[in-house]
RNA sequence: UGGGGUGUAGCCAAGUGGUAAGGCACCGGAUUUUGAUUCCGGUAUGCGCAGGUUCGAAUCCUGCCACCCCAGCCA
């Protein structure tokens, strides 16, 4: 159920085929910084980038853009790698801004050759006095002018390791008075020694990015480049950079609208703290819209790319609710999850008249609708749980559910009917007593009377005793800022319900496989499981109008 | 007082001069052994605001307003 939709940048895709532009090739790639975790955000980007790749027949490469030592990492790039797959999509090349240094340095020299680029003797803090504000003009460095003899000597120098961090920088020699301050002679290599997670030593000068993106891209013949709406005063820059060195190709760049949903964080910098701090328990906690997180939590990539599909790419900066994405995992769980029974707040049954040593086997289908899915048998005895919230004593109006008196139908199972109520010395609810009618085995009567509730139940003898983690919003604000976000934390955003009763085919489902529990929602099994003892993590409830009502 | 963007329903979003798609959410109703799913129906006399052009404007013009991004040797 893939929705294909069409938007600005695939119009002007559509368009350069159509023109012959670039001879009808489209190649697009997706640039992270290994840096950190990917999160729902960067599977934006990823389905536009490869979707567009993979319907006009191009292709799209996975690039790190690894120019800053100091803040990247294996363990990021391993992750970026799994999770870009695990969505489903297939790089043609697997890049690395790092793998053209050499390259790029010669176009640097390119540069200083031309008279288009310095060396820059001032400190950090001078060269930011000197690129003026927002509203005023920069002043050019007083090493501007030095010769291309000198310049070339001095790149030389840094490169070779003469000169510490910070004690001359390359810039380019664009325009102090530009509005765009991008333009005000940006820097494009500086000194740090540091060593990177792939070049190692070799390298004590790294490319800024605004210098290395439009050369890799140009590099690996990217068509259409697409990034997000911050770098839309770097185009200037980007075309600057590619118009004054010789390359093969000139790729556009297209910026588009970053995603933001509501009530949870999306910076790098934000997730980062959130993990590094321990407000969460790593980067795939399935409170975190990390891609780890959302594939720990029960998301299928099918539902990701739907949401991705279904939100639209625009230039506009958007909030989304989490709604939506909500409903992508509901949509494919719905048609795609088995179903079986479990009871998260137990509340024990017995049924009087049944006999006491008796179990009988019953019948359930795996899914309402999808008679392939087949068929499994679950054990019914004397005593059984129910849900705790499927029984009240004094109901309101409205509430077709157990009560006093009242008769409900045991999904696959039994009519039964509550005959008293029995309550511990606190006077709470610890066990009702009830009886069945043997004449409504598997859920009919043959006297055609209704039953209005039905409601799930587990076997006591059998069930399976379970872990199971709810969670909720992890911000209680929709809209978390950097500097509050800490405070706007939700405290009961992890809720974990000990001796949850399963049915017993649940002991032995397999880590990461996904289920629908009957009128509670969607549950997917985490890898902290054992034999013994299941853990699972609920994706997300099902709709519930009674619970709207209720409120 | 600089530069670059964006404004269509509660949220996303089509629309490219011919009379406001679709999705989410919400509200009705039907079916239902999951208060789920599914199915039907409803929800902008209105497109940031004010003028103008035109037989006709969300689309063109003018002026205003609001919001977002930019002053890392981060990306």
């Amino acid at each position: 159920m893939s929705i294909e939709s069409t938007n600005f940048i695939r119009q002007i895709v559509a368009r350069d085929i159509a023109a012959g532009k670039n001879d009808g090739r489209v190649v697009t790639r997706f640039p992270p910084e290994p840096n950190g975790y990917l999160h729902i955000g960067h599977a934006k980007s990823i389905c536009l980038n490869f979707g567009i790749a993979d319907s006009y027949g191009g292709a799209c490469n996975l690039r790190f853009d690894d120019t800053n030592p100091e803040k990247e990492n294996i363990e990021y790039a391993d992750s970026i790698k799994r999770d870009v797959q695990w969505l489903g999509h297939e790089w043609r090349n697997l890049c690395y801004a790092s793998g053209y240094f050499e390259r790029l340095h010669g176009f640097a020299v390119e540069l200083i050759e031309k008279g288009m680029a310095y060396v820059d003797s001032l400190t950090p803090e001078e060269i930011r006095e000197h690129r003026g504000t927002l509203t005023e003009p920069g002043r050019e460095s007083p090493f501007r002018d030095r010769g291309v003899g000198e310049n070339l000597d001095l790149f030389a120098r840094m490169r070779a390791g003469e000169f510490g961090d910070g004690e001359h920088s390359l810039r380019a020699r664009i325009d102090m008075a530009s509005g765009n301050i991008n333009m005000r002679d940006p820097v494009i290599y500086r000194i740090r020694h540091a060593s990177h997670w792939r070049s190692g030593d070799k390298w004590c000068i790294y490319p800024m990015y605004d210098f290395t993106q439009c050369l890799s891209d140009a590099l690996e013949g990217v068509t259409h480049s697409l990034c997000t709406l911050e770098f839309e005063d770097h185009r200037p820059l980007y075309d600057w950079v590619l118009d004054n060195v010789d390359v093969p190709c000139h790729p556009q760049q297209i910026e588009f609208g970053r995603l933001n949903l509501n009530y949870t964080v999306m910076s790098k910098r934000l997730l980062n703290r959130l993990v590094q701090e321990r407000y969460v328990a790593g980067w795939d906690d399935p409170r975190l819209p990390t891609i780890s997180g959302l594939r720990r939590r029960g998301f299928t990539p099918a539902s990701i790319r739907n949401f991705c599909e279904r939100i639209g790419v625009t230039k506009s900066d958007g909030m989304v609710e989490m709604g939506v994405l909500e409903h992508a995992v509901r949509e494919d769980l719905d048609n795609d999850a088995e179903r079986r029974m479990g009871v998260l707040r137990p509340l024990k049954v017995i049924i009087d008249n049944y006999p006491a040593n008796r179990i009988e086997e019953l019948v359930a289908r795996n899914h309402p609708k999808r008679p392939e899915f087949g068929e499994r048998s679950i054990p019914f005895s004397r005593e059984i749980y129910i849900e705790r919230d499927d029984f009240m004593e004094d109901p309101p109006k409205k509430y077709f559910r157990l009560a006093p008196g009242r008769e409900v139908r045991l999904r696959y199972g039994y009519y039964i009917t509550c005959r008293e109520v029995i309550k511990n010395e606190a006077g709470e609810v610890v066990e009702l007593r009830c009886t069945y009618d043997p004449e409504t085995k598997g859920g009919t009567s043959p006297d055609g009377r209704k039953v209005k509730g039905t409601m799930h139940w587990v076997c006591a003898e059998n069930a399976v005793d379970a872990e199971v983690r709810v969670y909720d919003r992890l911000f209680q604000s929709a809209n978390p800022t950097s500097e509050n976000f800490l405070n706007q934390l939700n405290p009961h955003s992890l809720e974990v319900l000990r001796h949850c009763k399963l049915e017993p085919d649940l002991a032995n489902a397999a880590i990461e496989s996904r289920y629908q529990l009957e009128r509670q929602g969607y549950f997917c099994i985490d890898a902290d499981s054992d034999a013994l003892h299941p853990v699972l993590n609920r994706t997300v409830t099902l709709r519930d109008s009674w619970a709207k009502q209720a409120a």
